[in-house]
RNA sequence: GGAGAGGUGGCCGAGUGGUUUAAGGCGGCGGUCUUGAAAACCGCUGUGGGGGAUAACCUCACCGGGGGUUCAAAUCCCUCCCUCUCCGCCA
């Protein structure tokens, strides 16, 4: 969420940065109720003033026994007044909820440094790493290997729930486990401490990351009692120091959080519909930072690199781009992608999302901290950055180590893991 | 699922309708004393909103969440959430 006090202070600022992310919003409503609720406010507390004060002029005269007729009175007066506020206070609070539906659905305000654009395709490329694989023969999609070596099977996962679901099996269960494994070692020798939270989740939590109330569609829930599956981790992580203070000595804090991740994909009917790219149920293992403002910038960088290293240590060719601002999520205030190069599509594919929301997620989850040597209580800066998506790494692998024969070498960090060289 | 107990400020803890617009303690900050420290003593000590010049200061709200009764609610009523104990069931 956006500064209520920002926002009707510089309409004008907010109205003209949202544009540049293709949002059109009028402002005029807003203000109006603004004005209304701020007025209604300072009515209500010179109101519930008075009352207090007469009040507690009331239990003076009961207590003395005095005056009955003019104690009398008064009573009556307060009643009058009581009702005054009650009627105020409903309107009061009609307004407020509006206000207030209309800055949850606000998206963030990108950062200067976020490069100027309509939509994808104006994104920009930061740098490359990697060597792309050369191949004698004609290099396969990953089901198509999967299917070859009997490690993927989507046709029974289709029987057992649907579309977009996969089985995992023999060497592909284990690569999955290993690569888990692999990751949550990298991060946790890094400082990040490893999380393993509800997958589960309610309504305040999925608000506070900014999933709800503008991206219901995307989200599995559950009914009586309601609970929605995460569709990241993100949201049970970043929802750890919800509604807490936290003092400067605790910052940064780093975590690295396995989970599987769970999304409708609603509205993405035909897209990616063979393979494991797109799936209702996928693992993932999430990096979620809480830093000082001050730091936020520097913090994205790291993270970025601590994701990319995972690409390195991998082998795995990949380039880094910045999203321009009408690409950008909801509550982002600038984020990198990953993107790792598959040879069975020839083309790069987002493997990794690296974000700096600012304080847009601790406003809306009220995560603040406070400073050593100052009074009162600052916003802290929430980021987060895939370390990375499981399963598009497992296709990243199938596809750049194949071979001729069908079989696929297994990158060196991982064979620890796996303890096995090849999968053939 | 059944029965019971409870949720108060950074922490502990009192408080069943009106000098409690939260006692007392611990912790923290400042001071006195001291060569220094400790002890002792004195003072201060939350969050958010509105007004005011982003000052002093004034004011409203906040005792798990929400709603209600009342001139007045931490205190009474309704409802929801959570924690704990015992029983049952269960990976």
């Amino acid at each position: 969420m956006l500064d209520i006090k920002r926002v009707r202070e510089n309409p004008e600022k907010v109205k003209e940065a949202l544009e540049k992310r293709g949002y059109q919003i009028d402002f005029d409503e807003f203000l109006f109720l603004e004005r209304e609720r701020l007025s209604l406010l300072r009515d209500i507390e010179q109101k519930r003033a008075v009352r207090n004060s007469v009040s507690q002029e009331i239990a003076r005269l009961k207590k003395e026994n005095m005056q009955r007729e003019r104690t009398e009175a008064l009573i009556a007066e307060m009643r009058n007044l009581g009702d005054e506020i009650a009627s105020i206070e409903q309107r009061l609070r009609e307004i407020e909820e509006r206000v207030q539906n209309f800055m949850l659905l606000l998206p963030n305000i990108p950062h200067q440094t976020v490069p100027i654009g309509k939509d994808d395709s104006e994104n920009v490329e930061i740098r490359r790493w990697g060597e792309l694989p050369k191949f004698d023969f004609e290099p396969l999609n990953h089901w198509d290997i999967g299917e070859i070596l009997g490690i993927i099977d989507f046709e029974r996962a289709g029987k057992i729930a649907g579309s977009r679901f996969a089985i995992m099996r023999g060497q592909g269960a284990r690569l999955e486990r290993a690569l888990i494994n692999f990751m949550l070692d990298l991060h946790s020798g890094k400082g990040y401490l490893e999380i393993f939270p509800p997958i589960l989740v309610n309504r305040a939590s999925m608000t506070a990351t900014g999933q709800l109330p503008k991206f219901e569609e995307d989200l599995f829930r559950t009914e009586a009692p309601e609970f929605y599956l995460i569709p990241t981790a993100e949201v049970p992580v970043t929802n750890i120091h919800r509604e807490e203070i936290l003092s400067e000595d605790d910052l940064p804090i780093y975590y690295a959080s396995y989970t599987p991740c769970f999304r409708r994909e609603a509205g993405s009917h035909g897209k990616d519909v063979r393979g494991l790219i797109r799936q209702h149920q996928f693992n993932k293992v999430e990096l979620v930072k809480f830093v000082k403002p001050e730091d936020s910038y520097n913090e994205l960088e790291s993270l970025t690199r601590d994701a990319e290293e995972v690409l390195q240590k991998l082998g795995l060719p990949y380039r880094v781009v910045a999203l321009c601002t009408g690409d950008l999520g909801f509550a982002s205030a600038k984020t990198y992608d990953i993107e790792v190069w598959l040879p069975g599509q020839g083309r790069y594919r987002e493997i990794s999302s690296c974000s700096n929301f600012e304080d847009f997620q601790a406003r809306r989850a009220n995560i603040r901290f406070r400073r050593r040597d100052k009074k009162g209580t600052e916003f802290v800066h929430t980021l987060n950055g895939s370390g990375l998506a499981i399963g598009r790494t497992l296709v990243a692998i199938l596809e750049n180590y194949q071979q001729k024969d069908g079989s696929v070498i297994v990158p060196e960090a991982l064979r620890p893991y796996m303890g096995i060289e090849v999968i053939r």
